[in-house]
DNA sequence: CATGAATGAGTTTTCATTCAT
DNA sequence: TATGAATGAAAACTCATTCAT
């Protein structure tokens, strides 16, 4: 009664049926990985049969896929807020490690990451996908380190670089950290992590 | 005549047949990853049946918990090595860096790693095995980081833990980085991978 | 006013919908095949749901039985054509093979013809369709080859039943040969078709 | 005891797993058709495992390929009994008949044929197997009918493809005949038969 | 009348594992 | 000890058919 609600497909339900693919299978991928989810668990968990699933993706790649893309939007947006915010570069990533840490130790959205960095290792479209994430976020990087307002932004091209590669690779590591290591917790992990940020974002020596 | 050497299991050819297998394996899983691999191949490459494998491993699974624990012992003698160097503690470990970086952006052996990493957040024996491999690991550092030779003796317990988890972090997460950006090379990292680890290793502030 | 023509089914649409389905259902088993054409391609080339597909054929199989159905009265058309013709019915046979390998090497139709036959081997009701279809062709030329007109009106049933089953043998077999020899085309076969059709058609010896 | 028979695979079971399962499926095909049989009817039938089939074929389509090919060889031996036999080519090709139309009439090697004919019109692999034994057929009656001993052996080439092809219709064509119009038999066939095939291998007019 | 979302049994194929020899 | 033939349960995916709307 509200608007035409009726003639032709719903895409608003179709969008819903979507969400809720993905939702069990970012689910049934933390827990057994995506090679041991199978389409039935992933349809028992979704609440529909596994043929109706096709309905939507295309097949199960596709479905990894769609994840990735969706994950890759949440992290676009984290690095926006550095952008975003006034003040000192310096300072505002000191800052942010606090979230940044708590964020990397989740194991459990940890898992998925780990499953589909495995993949990547072994399916190109993956590996496709994740790289083209990944580049914008050193390019969002890039452009806080050689901004007006960085300690950093006289440094040589090849040192900004590494500089980024070297902070994905601290934060990203924490992740397997707490995998080894469960009992670690976000405030030790700032112990060390601070200092060595530090190091990472002004001059060197 | 002395030992008939026929009669009745030689546990030397047992040994030798088992390291065959693992060898094999490590190079199917290195090659296609452990759900990619098959017995077929896996027993191809060792040059023996697929169900002869049988008689040294109870299941495919077995095969990588093996292959993990083997991999222990190596990493146990890297870190066995600067224990036995001679000389200041900062030196050692920053002229260990250019080797500790390649060994940690070689892909194939990574890929494995990454994939055990990610069979560790389902499978509580594999999780074991790692986190027995990890302490060792930690535990090796923290003797080094209390040593006699080191600057940072005197620091806090915490802090000692909060240093060892970062650098083992930095250096673990090369690997993601490398695969996710192919183009980075050891020498591009050292040079932010040095400042960072210096940093790691030498009082704060 | 005089007919409401809306209040329950109109016989007349229903027909055009049963016709709609039947040409998409021809259409998409001559491209695909009987087995290659499902339910959602012929419910697209039909311009309605696949569901409401079901309120006019009980079922997939129920299509091609129709198309058969269809198919034969074309069948019979042709006869006619030869009945209603004036003349010597040589002449009138002769002329009419043109036409009639032109129609025998369609390997578009003809793959359907081909995959209704095999139907036919394995589905008795297929079978009994094209059966009652193909007597009905036999009696028509029979009644051709035993009128006033016929050169052979005086030769015995069973000569006239195997000049019959040898002249369409002769044409259905032609599909064949386009199949497998698809450099074929009809100039090259009435070579051939032609004396033999004719000793089909006129007195032996 | 006899010979070697022990080390390593027996190559004379593979050779009589093949048949067995060349014989299933070509059973299975005749009653359910290419895609009405399933891989399980056909491992049911040939006594083993669905996987085990896999090791002997690479594919389901791999099956009727083999089963073609293995009918190819068949058939070339029918047409090498004519180019053996002595004596006048005429004779030689219309005794043939006898045989031959009762080959062609029997329905249960013929739906296998009517189902190959079906696929090879959608699967290019199938129509290639199927076009070069044709091909050879036709080259072998082409050698016949261009010979020393033919009575027609002066006539033009495209004659004398087009009587190789309306020979090959006809006799091909029975086989529809056989499966409309069980009740023919080839006694009354042959009545017909042989003027046809006598006026296709003689001298036009 | 008409839709298309939803189902579930079915498809071919793969593969770790077992076992007679 | 060693083989590889054999299995069977599972995988991803398809599709004719049903049904609430």
């Amino acid at each position: 009664m509200n608007t035409k609600t009726k003639r032709k497909t719903d895409p608003a339900l179709a969008q819903a049926r979507r969400e809720q693919v993905l939702c069990a299978a970012a689910d049934c991928f933390k827990r057994k990985g995506y090679h041991g989810a199978g389409m039935a668990e992933i349809s028992r968990t979704a609440g529909m049969s596994a043929g109706h699933i096709y309905n939507y993706f295309a097949s199960k790649e596709a479905i990894i896929e769609s994840i990735i893309e969706r994950d890759m939007e949440e992290l676009f947006s984290v690095f926006q807020e550095f952008e975003d915010q006034p003040g000192n570069l310096v300072t505002i990533l000191l800052n942010g490690l606090d979230s940044g840490v708590e964020r990397h130790i989740d194991v459990d959205q940890g898992a998925l990451d780990l499953e589909m960095q495995s993949e990547a290792a072994r399916n190109e479209k993956v590996a496709r996908l994740l790289r083209k994430s990944d580049l914008q976020a050193r390019e969002k990087m890039r452009s806080l380190l050689v901004g007006e307002r960085s300690p950093i932004k006289a440094a040589k091209a090849a040192e900004i670089d590494s500089r980024i590669e070297v902070m994905f690779a601290l934060m990203n590591g924490l992740l397997m950290r707490k995998i080894l290591n469960p009992s670690i917790d976000k405030e030790l992990l700032l112990i060390a992590v601070r200092p060595a940020m530090k190091t990472l974002i002004t001059p060197f020596d």
